[in-house]
DNA sequence: TGACTTTATGCCAGATCTGACATATATTAT
DNA sequence: ATAATATATGTCAGATCTGGCATAAAGTCA
């Protein structure tokens, strides 16, 4: 894993610790810190192309600004449901965020 | 929304309320229900796929197999992060879950 | 049948996440 | 430059989630 990348992370918050832990990070650790940066990057083109703010959207959501900044910045303290939820709220479609079948139904 | 379906649910766990507040559902809240549930199932067809049991999966993510079972059954009380990090735990990769581009590292 | 394995359900203390607030730092327009 | 708007960062009480335990129910096999 490229330092660059560490660097990047640690600024957003993630705890991790020295370099010998950072690059112990398993691949399962990764994966679920990309895929959080990706839906958190998805979140940020949606709500610009839209051309809400921060504000608005959080009041679409019945959240406050800070945490729309946290959900798009990556912060550690946002889930991926707050992410999956507020991408809904804006309008995007399960297939549009998921490679998964119907129910079936 | 079929009548079966919300037997379904509740089944679940979900606390749906009577057939009106059922019916008020939004969009948002079934896209997010139902994201969880293919999820849950997906997770389950590959534990069957590794011939692994609910027990045998809980100590390789280090939780417990009643944990497994309620992610497994869409319970309520699983978060989609912890499914997400199930299924990583598995060797399933980012692309087999999320329409996610790269990071373009 | 009954022993054995697997999965499901209920519960709870401790851990994590969330909305909200305050405040700081951009960004934009004049 | 400075006012106005937008975004970022820190904090925390209350809400939600998690692992683990106990126990029930369902499935398997001799």
């Amino acid at each position: 894993m490229k330092k660059s990348k560490q660097k990047a992370l640690e600024k957003k918050g993630w705890k991790i610790g020295d370099t010998q832990e950072f690059l112990n990070l398993s691949n399962e650790e990764m994966e679920y810190i990309e895929s959080k940066i990706a839906l958190a990057n998805k979140l940020r083109a949606y709500r610009e192309k839209k051309g809400l703010s921060q504000v608005h959207l959080a009041n679409i959501i019945k959240s406050s600004q800070s945490r729309v900044a946290k959900m798009e910045s990556g912060d550690p303290t946002v889930s991926i449901d707050l992410l999956v939820k507020t991408l809904y709220a804006l309008g995007i479609s399960r297939k549009q965020i998921f490679n998964l079948h119907s129910l079936g139904q």
